[in-house]
RNA sequence: CGGGAUGUAGCGCAGUUUGGUAGCGCAUCUGGUUUGGGACCAGAGGGCCGCAGGUUCAAAUCCUGUCAUCCCGACCA
């Protein structure tokens, strides 16, 4: 491709808009224009770059032995109304009406859509095990759209599902996805880690998520150098920490804390450490009001509480009203002594001795309170989030914590939707069976973003070759001297008659231009033809390294083109 | 959905406090000089100052409403 004819609308400042580093260089190296909050076009290059995403995943996932087709984006309500999703999804669902006002919705994923194809499509149980997949565009209306194409409301995404008679063929079918996964996420140059994550309500029996470890990821992630441990932080198990051993229970105290609502005001005000206390937050778990308990310097994990308490619909804190009718106080105040309702309470209270706890009376704790001696909880459980400080459940060492950008997930669904939609089968009994379900995502979007995100410089994006828009670029410097733009032209050629994919930089601009482009938009090789093209010397260089090599025509056409088929 | 901020030329911004002809840099166009890391000189084009009301002789500027965008948090099936 000639430069001069290519689209390609760089940016040399920063749009204000853009806080993080691959928003801020999708826009300037004119991969992508935004339309709306979260909705973006593709521009040539992004384009480019969007297929070679779309191509290896196309090529892992039939590798793998699953079989392509397309969906609607646009699709009529009954099959989520079956599900009972068409409600769930709320107000990030895009719902629209067809002119006989017939509700119809953009796409947000499509477990029911493929679930019915199967119900519509497969005959005998001997069709099974089968996997089948898109890469089409999703819709969800999120809250909060940010980062790009990070959080967006429209996105590509590679949808699969699998369909097995049992257990073990869903075993199967996930290891087949995971190992497909991890060959996808390697030719994309990503650098990432699998971690254990929630399967709660989904009420599968598990799943991964496939991490790219960045700091401006939105996912907690905790892992383990040690043992390789590594998980979802709303998933990982806590390991409840020793406590000095306290000889003796004494009697519990009523003590005056004026003003105290927080731990932190109470650590001050009574010169203790926040482990010496227990917090008790109040929340609303569909129509009922628990109480949750974890150490002073503790947070309650709402997943993990969730699934204790079969929590179906929401859990959420509980309005302020409702904290001062249940605990005769203000906010901050609350306590399990005399508090009736149920009192979930974390592994680690239930090892302290003597602590402290809000009275359910404004301005009041207290403490030297013991468990089952001055309150009963009805459950002790691991509910609260994995920080700093903790071990590793597998091997016990110091756990790290990272972010992370979620690019891919594998879920055992189980049969969730085969039963909300009748997807069943006669075995070779004649028995009647449900099948059971796997699902399998890859936002290839994200995946653009979460490269670019590890993959850059102060001066732009640096590609990895598998997914750069273009694999290498020729630029004369000086476009008035026909001798370097005739050869730049010929090298161009040589290139292009090798299979590579090549820009040649012909536009009638200075140097410094040309070279602040290449570097923006990341072309991961170029030679430069310049003064010494005379003599039949030019310069081979590539993105990642600092420095420009000089070589014969020759050996720089060769070496880019081994440097691309090393790379690719 | 709660909190915060911002809307002025394609992009980045000033001007708003104290009302009085719409500004700067980059980009674009023309002419010339340049040509190895975003050139220089001279000239030119381009704005319902987010939108709608109101106050005023006069509104980018003051008041009310509204929409949009971004950030923090909640949410993310």
């Amino acid at each position: 491709m000639k430069m001069s004819n290519l689209f390609m609308p760089t940016l040399r400042e920063v749009p204000a808009e853009a806080e993080i580093a691959s928003h801020q260089l999708m826009l300037r190296a004119g991969l992508i224009r935004k339309l709306a909050s979260g909705i973006y076009s593709y521009l040539p290059l992004g384009l480019r770059s969007l297929k070679k995403v779309e191509q290896i995943v196309r090529e892992e996932m039939d590798n793998a032995g699953a079989q392509e087709l397309l969906m609607s984006a646009l699709l009529p309500s009954e099959a989520y109304q079956a599900s009972g999703r068409w409600e769930v999804f709320g107000p990030s669902m895009f719902k629209l009406k067809d002119r006989n006002d017939r509700d119809f919705c953009l796409g947000p994923t499509h477990e029911e859509l493929f679930t019915q194809a199967v119900i519509d499509g497969v005959r005998s149980y001997k069709e099974y095990p089968m996997t089948l997949y898109q890469i089409q565009h999703k819709y969800r209306d999120e809250g909060r759209p940010r980062f790009g194409v990070i959080r967006s409301r429209e996105f590509v995404m590679k949808d699969a599902y699998s369909f097995d008679l049992d257990e073990k063929g869903l075993d199967e079918s996930y290891k087949k996805m995971y190992s497909a996964y991890c060959r996808i996420f390697e030719r994309l140059g990503l650098d990432f880690t699998i971690v254990d994550a929630d399967s709660g309500a989904m009420g599968g029996s598990g799943s991964q998520e496939f991490m790219v470890k960045s700091p401006v990821g939105e996912d907690g992630i905790a892992y383990c150098d040690a043992c390789g441990y590594a998980a979802n932080y709303e998933k990982a198990e806590c390991i409840p920490q020793e406590m000095p051993s306290v000889e003796g229970e004494f009697e519990m105290e009523k003590i005056h804390t004026p003003n105290a609502h927080t731990i932190e005001e109470l650590v001050k005000f009574l010169n203790a450490e926040a482990y010496n206390f227990a917090k008790t937050i109040i929340y609303k778990a569909d129509d009922k009001y628990i109480a949750a308990m974890v150490r002073g310097d503790r947070e309650i994990n709402e997943v993990k509480l969730k699934n204790l308490v079969g929590c179906t619909d929401d859990l959420e804190l509980a309005e302020p009203f409702m904290v001062r009718q249940l605990t005769n106080a203000e906010v901050g105040f609350a306590g399990p002594v005399g508090l009736d309702i149920p009192v979930y309470a974390d592994k680690e209270v239930a090892m302290m001795k003597n602590f402290i706890i809000g009275a359910n009376e404004t301005d009041m704790h207290y403490k030297n309170v013991n468990i089952n001696k001055d309150f009963t909880p009805v459950t002790v459980a691991d509910i609260r989030t994995i920080g700093e400080g903790d071990v590793c459940p597998k091997c016990g060492k110091p756990i790290k914590s990272a972010q992370g950008i979620e690019v891919g997930h594998i879920f055992k669904l189980g049969t969730k939707y085969s039963d909300a939609l009748g997807l069943k089968y006669l075995d070779e009994d004649g028995k009647s069976k449900t099948v059971i379900m796997g699902c399998y995502g890859i936002g290839v979007t994200r995946c653009l973003a979460a490269a670019i995100e590890q993959n850059n410089d102060k001066d732009g994006i640096i590609w990895p070759v598998s997914i750069a828009p273009y694999q290498a670029m020729v630029i004369p410097v000086n476009s008035k001297i026909d001798e370097q733009v005739q050869a730049a032209e010929d090298i161009y050629n040589r290139l292009k008659a090798q299979g590579i994919e090549v820009l040649l930089d012909d536009r009638n601009e200075r140097a410094g231009v040309k070279f602040k482009d290449a570097d923006l938009i990341g072309v991961p090789v170029r030679i430069v033809v310049g003064k010494k093209c005379g003599e039949g010397i030019v310069e081979y260089k590539e993105r990642r390294s600092s420095e420009a090599v000089e070589k014969t025509v020759d050996e720089a056409v060769n070496d880019v083109i081994k440097f691309i088929n090393e790379n690719k």
